[in-house]
DNA sequence: TACTATACGGAACGCGCGCTCCGGTTAGCC
DNA sequence: GGCTAACCGGAGCGCGCGTTCCGTATAGTA
């Protein structure tokens, strides 16, 4: 959870109290976001991380910036992620890995699958930047591995975008289907 | 729109402006639903189809009765599609076809791509026969299209169901990526 | 300890939406 | 044309949720 604020205005410190609610409400929002969606009401925040629902409101003037704040944060590991595999493994591996995480990770984490669909955030209105540094780091673990034929050379990075979106509501809807095989089928697709 | 009672209780007929009302705001709630999903107001479907929320209520006593008696009719042209290919097209061109034309569908009515992710409503818990007739004829196309080669021999229909929801999801959310060639991926990981 | 800026909690407001209710209207029938 | 049962429209109710407001409590300071 990083602690920037988005101008450089000299903010003085908040109080004692405060930063150890903010953190609170931080962690809780999170948890409850992930496991239930970006549709759980703040009221119901509010009480579990055992505040008012105006100590949420103070530190995030609305819903949106909560959440916000919450998913630019879950991106922003992806990106660094991303950037850590295309560096460190050889390109077809890299590629396949952050397919996997992206997958798991939206089947574990159904704020932020929400928010990539789309649903009640959308990060490319909101956070243009942050939606282009995905796409860039995307595209380097693709291109890679394209050029050592471990990916067929039609697919774009728009396209892997859309089979991973399509790939996380296979696992949030799937019901009974097993996850692996689903998602092999697809990994297997994108194969030369 | 069939017209089917649920029990054979001896229903007097309709008087006329009832039965037009009625057809009307099937028609129209169809057509609002298709385009925009499960989400929209009762009230909205009811100015559109020039009629008052009492005589939408009247004709269907529950939001959930109205898209239902629209989803199940649906749901129903597909398991006859899916009969139709079967029983006029060789095996894997008839597998095929059906994938694609759930996802064309899916893609198309958002109202039913909602309905088969369960958001709003779960057929499978709404109408269970319905649901077996469904994964029966998927079922059908399927085992056939296994013998004949063109379809790799360790999915299921689960596995199959599960993949078409998600290639809906993935015209739905998918953005600026052709749904061609992101289509192609996944049909290309279906072969053996 | 006393004082004040800061932060807290939760009651309350506005709004949207599913659903109900009832005074007025109309189709069907003599 | 007149009568009645069936039907209509839309105002209104209840509820959930995002957001605001304000009287109270407390951290920080001297």
């Amino acid at each position: 959870m990083s602690a920037r604020s988005g101008t450089v205005e000299p903010v003085k410190p908040l109080r004692a109290d405060a930063r150890r609610n903010r953190a609170k409400v931080l962690q809780v929002a999170y948890e409850v976001f992930a496991a239930e969606g970006l549709g759980v009401p703040i009221d119901e925040i509010a009480r579990r991380a055992g505040v008012g629902a105006g100590t949420v409101y103070r530190h995030f003037p609305t819903k949106e910036a909560l959440y916000r704040a919450i998913v630019v944060d879950r991106v922003e590991h992806l990106v660094a992620q991303a950037r850590e595999l295309a560096a460190s493994r050889e390109p077809g591996a890299a590629f396949y890995a952050f397919f996997d995480l992206m997958t798991t990770e939206g089947a574990t984490d159904k704020g932020l699958a929400d928010a990539l669909a789309g649903e009640g955030i959308d990060i490319a209105d909101v956070m243009p930047e942050l939606e282009r540094a995905f796409k860039e780091a995307l595209r380097d673990l693709l291109e890679r591995a394209q050029a050592a034929g471990t990916v067929r050379a039609d697919v774009t990075v728009a396209d892997v975008k859309t089979l991973m979106v399509g790939c996380q509501a296979m696992q949030r809807y799937g019901g009974d289907a097993p996850p692996a095989r689903v998602l092999d089928v697809v990994r297997e697709g994108l194969r030369p």
